[in-house]
RNA sequence: GUCCCCAUAGUCUAGCGGUUAGGACACCACUCUUUCAAGGUGGAAGCACGGGUUCGACUCCCGUUGGGGACACCA
């Protein structure tokens, strides 16, 4: 039975290479029937906080990677770490060290300072027993290490092979702080054995810790599980995406009006592919075609322009039902709409999300593109002015008015025909008019066919729209 | 500085010893059109380099270079 989890700290948002790694898992589970299983890393007391525990699960939640267990809380756990570390302490495969923070750093900074590579240097497994007794009687602090043994330390990764790692290049790691937490390795590995976790798929930035994992496993006498380490997402300049210069909360993703479909499709191609040349896919069609020999090892760059073009394909291929349902919160949110008009509006408001929706990124664009169908209070593009309006073009528009005005049945038929007739009646093509009309009556140089925009909007707001342009232009 | 990982167009990728190196985003041109977008057609753009192995290397091996990651009582 598969059994994998996702272990999120919650220090921060949900990161987009987290969530990637969330969806891979989940992915995993889903195809072979295994269980996904959420667990909250919040052994560090200091920066973790409730906040960002729900955070996270709302972004989970959102992006549709639900789980089977969980979430599991390592803070609720910790006798469970000091069972075990009371074992290694006992059976001398770990040992108390009575440096503080501060002194480990300041060696730190004199070693590298030296350019010479820095291992912390096993100084209090050689202590006396007699300055062991006086560190005691001061009640120093004291912190749990692990003592590495002497050899190689190998194993195969799913993706990379086989990766080895000479054990002198690690240092005695902590496992218990000496705030009675257990540091990261260590509650991992506990955890996960705990629970059973069969293949541990995580970012490629814990290569380096899987060697000190393995060698737990191996003091406490357990079989590690299968190891997965996934490419990295890389940041434009193919740096690891950072808080500091890259959108990298799913939540920023969601605000910007992207899809949890589409980013759930763009993540699962970051790093893999189901190598039939398919790109846009639906949850189900990924958890078919998912497998994790088909992952490929170099880090992939976060390309949110062609995020952007498929949120553009999903939001194009949406019914009028599923528009609303996700483009009408936005427009809320942008103060374009109301409860009252969304509840009286309903179908009006799904005719006008069809008509932009193919023209459309984001679902924030909906109020940035067509905001001239919820409000007389939108701008006029200056150079859209200059362009096209001018005397000649205005007064004609004013005679269009009066011809549109007297339309019994205000159809997009219709509208075309009465522009059309007035163009040919007055020896210019139809767009000499087309354009001006959208101009005043949209405030924009381009947009969805004219006449049916028109009217969308209706006879009354044309009208009138068009005959307040006429009295504040001037030209 | 030490250790580890990686290497096909600007980007995401297909390729797993013999291919005109395929697709997608972005870009450019043309087309359609009342505009924009979409669509259609076409285009430019790639196997980092050097050695091997082999009849034959993008593909296998080694090295170089380049990029990335890890080196906390953070996770």
């Amino acid at each position: 039975m598969v059994r994998v989890r996702i272990a999120p700290s919650p220090t921060g948002y949900l990161h987009v290479g987290t969530a990637r790694t969330a969806l891979y898992n989940w992915l995993f589970a889903k195809k072979n029937g295994g269980k996904f299983i959420l667990r909250i890393e919040d052994t560090d007391i200091a920066r973790s906080t409730k906040e960002m525990t729900d955070e996270i699960i709302k972004s989970l939640k959102w992006l549709g990677l639900t789980w089977d267990e969980g979430p599991y809380f390592q803070s609720k756990r910790l006798s469970i770490y000091q069972k075990y570390a009371d074992i290694l302490l006992k059976e001398n495969k770990a040992y108390y060290c009575y440096c503080t923070s501060e002194e480990i750093a300041e060696r730190k900074k004199k070693v590298m300072s030296e350019k010479k590579a820095w291992k912390n240097a096993r100084r209090c497994l050689y202590l006396s027993e007699k300055e062991k007794e006086n560190f005691e009687k001061e009640n120093r602090p004291k912190a749990v290490r692990f003592l590495v043994p002497e050899g190689v330390t190998e194993f195969i990764d799913e993706i990379h092979g086989s990766i080895k790692k000479d054990n002198k290049d690690l240092e005695d790691f902590v496992l218990m702080k000496s705030d009675n937490t257990p540091s990261y390795n260590f509650a991992v590995v506990i955890d996960d054995m705990d629970m059973h976790i069969t293949h541990v798929i995580r970012g490629d930035d814990h290569i380096a810790n899987t060697p000190k994992q393995i060698l737990l496993y191996k003091s406490l006498g357990f079989q590690p599980p299968k190891f997965v380490h996934l490419p990295l997402l890389l940041a434009e300049d193919k740096s690891k995406l950072s808080k500091r210069h890259d959108a990298v909360a799913v939540t920023d993703y969601r605000e910007q009006g992207y899809l949890k479909e589409a980013f759930v499709n763009f993540l699962s191609l970051l790093g893999w592919s189901p190598g039939d040349g398919r790109e846009i896919m639906s949850v189900e069609e990924l958890i078919s075609a998912f497998s994790l020999n088909r992952i490929i090892k170099r880090g992939a760059v976060f390309d949110t322009k062609k995020l952007m073009w498929m949120n553009g394909e999903y939001i194009t291929k949406m019914d009028g039902e599923a528009l609303f349902k996700n483009a009408v919160p936005f427009l809320k949110r942008d103060k374009l709409l109301d409860e009252k008009t969304i509840e009286e509006k309903r179908e009006w408001i799904i005719n006008v999300l069809l008509l932009l929706k193919g023209r459309v990124k984001l679902l924030s664009d909906f109020s940035k593109l067509g905001d001239y169908f919820f409000t007389d209070d939108f701008k006029y593009d200056e150079e859209g002015l200059k362009k096209y309006i001018d005397k000649d073009r205005l007064n004609k528009l004013l005679l269009v008015k009066e011809r549109l005005d007297r339309l019994e049945l205000f159809s997009k038929e219709e509208i075309e025909k009465t522009v059309r007739k007035f163009a040919a009646e007055s020896g210019v093509k139809a767009a000499f008019l087309i354009h001006p009309l959208r101009m005043v009556v949209t405030g924009n140089q381009a947009g969805p066919g004219l006449f049916e925009v028109l009217e969308t909007l209706g006879k009354e707001k044309v009208v009138n729209r068009i005959d307040k342009f006429s009295k504040i232009y001037i030209i």
